[in-house]
RNA sequence: UGAGCUAUGGUGUAAUGGUAGCACAACAGAUUCUGAAUCUGUUUGUCUAGGUUCGAAUCCUGGUAGCUCAACCA
């Protein structure tokens, strides 16, 4: 088999296994809660397990880890059903739910019972604790650890039928209260609750843990690389007791990788629901949001996103991924694809003097300049056109070489323009300014071969369509929002210029923008419409991410 | 402070005992009808102290730092 380079450490660990035998198959998992939504750090688990799967023509199963009624639902489960299509993976047929394998779930207890090695427990929650000991010092062995097999056979099965209350009793696995990992000593099999489950509704009110229920799915599913984050590594030895004690053939390997971090965002579960609940965000969907659909209705591509994943790398260090990364991958993609097209996000009024009142005209722009098939369009232009405000300054720095009260300017694809005056308010402000254009630099060029340093968007105003432009930043102003000084609360950091919405006049043409459509307005950076907030006589656009502006940043640091 | 894991430029990741490389970021210059893109160049790194070896980022020992674990959560 030729396989595809680079390989990170758990393709190794795969070749390795396939060299000697151990595997002649790869079959990876992704395996989620659905109690909540997905984000960036999932698509990283993602692109690792169907990425991986497909490196070695093997398969990966999307397995919904649903062992905890009171926190799921389907409105999760549907969204990353969603999420994980969009992001361009298909399980086929092979959507699964652990819940799909609770009757055989329930017999490998029983034989676990049966072998001596599950009893159950009557402590109570606040003695179990205590009989666990600490960190520092072993636990001790429960009163109930020593029961017969019929007895616990007996009483696991009355906890299935319901005769107990929650919390009167539980099924823990027989290892060693003294283990120095605490995660071995006795661990929790099977809980009461009493709780309607979204898939198996009320037929059941006693439910399985995580580490029981995962080893076991994986073994039914003939997973043979069960990829997992750092967290888990130490219920290794636990996933390994399982299948060791139900004296299963052929198990699946547990293999931990570092969870994705990135910076100015948070990466919790808890956090986001936060952010949601709190209101500090539109929604899951929040174009500013770390998650995949938060991301998707930023304008995000799943290319981009899939390329993203493939550039941070895995590995078993804690680390930390500069945002700028993520935004470096949806750049380098829309730069290539998207339509270039002009958009005055601050307006400001320029009117040609010398132009005549009511002449129209069409100008030829490129679509792209970096695709040349991309073609020409016309853009109308006349009299008066909206520009930058911030593309005039009257008393300009060194090295501005947009409008200023002296020298020329080109209006990208149309003239040259020349400063005339400036009219102001009452209060000093500009309203709108005067230049002459010259007739012979039409389509942009000079045929005296004179030069000009700066080139500006604008838009015709009498043709210009209004639009909503929202423009995202960072959500958070620090870096490492897991690293927060005592006391306080990631949400303290919340970045109160993450959204700033502007009164648009946009180039005819982006009036008849669709959901699909990437733009780069030139000179500002590459948006998309709103997917929830665009209606028929009202468009949203979003900034998906800023050009880089080296003139900008020259600028804050002057 | 019990156990486990981790440590390579600012960030992420390669080098599998034999020239420390790539990407992002940063900085400089060229170019440009987008102060974008493109091109060229530059700065910055093996946590630490020993040991093994002709040779160590890699193997061994000690230290240091960080992360994880004491839910009937996942």
């Amino acid at each position: 088999m030729n396989i595809p380079e680079p390989l990170n450490f758990i393709q190794e660990i795969i070749v390795n296994d396939l060299k000697t035998g151990k595997r002649t198959k790869v079959h990876t998992r992704f395996p989620p809660e659905p109690n909540g939504y997905i984000h960036i750090g999932h698509a990283k688990s993602i692109c690792l397990n169907f990425g991986t799967a497909l490196k070695f023509g093997g398969k990966t199963n999307l397995r919904f880890d649903d062992t905890n009624p009171t926190k799921e639902d389907v409105e999760y489960v549907d969204s990353i059903r969603d999420d994980v299509h969009w992001l361009g993976f298909d399980w086929e047929n092979r959507e699964y739910y652990a819940s799909d394998y609770y009757d055989k779930l329930y017999e490998f207890a029983e034989e676990l019972i049966k072998k001596g090695k599950a009893y159950v427990c009557e402590l109570k929650g606040d003695e179990v604790s205590e009989y666990r000991g600490t960190l520092t010092e072993p636990g001790r062995p429960s009163p109930w650890r020593n029961r017969s097999v019929e007895e616990n056979l007996d009483l696991f099965r009355r906890m299935r039928a319901g005769e107990f209350e929650e919390g009167s009793c539980f099924l823990r696995a027989k290892i060693d209260m003294a283990h120095p990992n605490m995660n071995m000593r006795d661990p929790a099999v099977y809980r009461i609750k009493k709780a309607s489950h979204h898939r198996t509704g009320n037929k059941w009110c006693i439910y399985p843990m995580y580490d029981f229920a995962h080893p076991l799915s994986d073994w039914i599913e003939g997973i043979t690389h069960s990829i997992c984050t750092l967290e888990f590594e130490a219920h290794r030895p636990l996933y390994d007791w399982f299948l060791e004690a139900l004296e299963l053939p052929d198990r699946p390997q547990q293999i931990e990788f570092a969870r994705l971090n990135l910076s100015y965002t948070v990466m919790s579960k808890r956090k986001l629901l936060e952010l949601v609940q709190s209101k500090r965000v539109m929604g899951w969907d929040d174009p500013r949001m770390p998650t995949v659909c938060g991301l998707r209705r930023r304008g995000y591509t799943p290319s981009s996103i899939r390329e993203f994943c493939e550039r941070i790398g895995i590995s078993k260090a804690d680390s930390m991924v500069d945002i700028n990364l993520l935004y470096f991958c949806i750049r380098e993609e829309l730069n290539k694809s998207a339509q270039r097209a002009m958009a005055v996000l601050d307006p400001l009024k320029v009117v040609i003097d010398n132009w005549e009142e009511g002449r129209e005209e069409e100008v030829d722009v490129e679509n792209n300049p970096e695709n040349p098939n991309a073609g020409n369009r016309k853009v109308i232009f006349g009299r008066e056109i909206y520009i930058e405000a911030s593309d005039f300054m009257e008393n300009p720095p060194k090295k501005y070489f947009r409008l200023k009260p002296d020298g020329e300017v080109r209006l990208k694809g149309a003239y040259f323009i020349k400063y005339v005056g400036v009219d102001k308010d009452a209060s000093g402000n500009i309203t709108q300014i005067h230049c002459t254009y010259d007739p012979a630099t039409k389509g942009g060029d000079s045929p005296d071969g004179r030069k000009v340093k700066g080139t500006i968007h604008w838009v015709y105003a009498p043709k210009a369509v209004d639009a909503e432009v929202r423009l995202f930043d960072n959500l958070f102003t620090l870096e490492n929002t897991g690293d927060i000084p005592e006391g306080k609360d990631p949400l303290d950091y919340l970045n109160p210029n993450s959204m700033i919405v502007k009164q648009a006049k946009l180039e005819p043409m982006l009036g008849k923008a669709t959901l699909e459509d990437r733009y780069q307005f030139m000179r500002s950076g590459y948006f998309c419409l709103d997917s929830r907030d665009t209606q028929e006589g009202r468009l949203v656009f979003n900034r998906t991410v800023e050009l880089k502006d080296s003139w900008g940043k020259a600028q804050a640091k002057a």
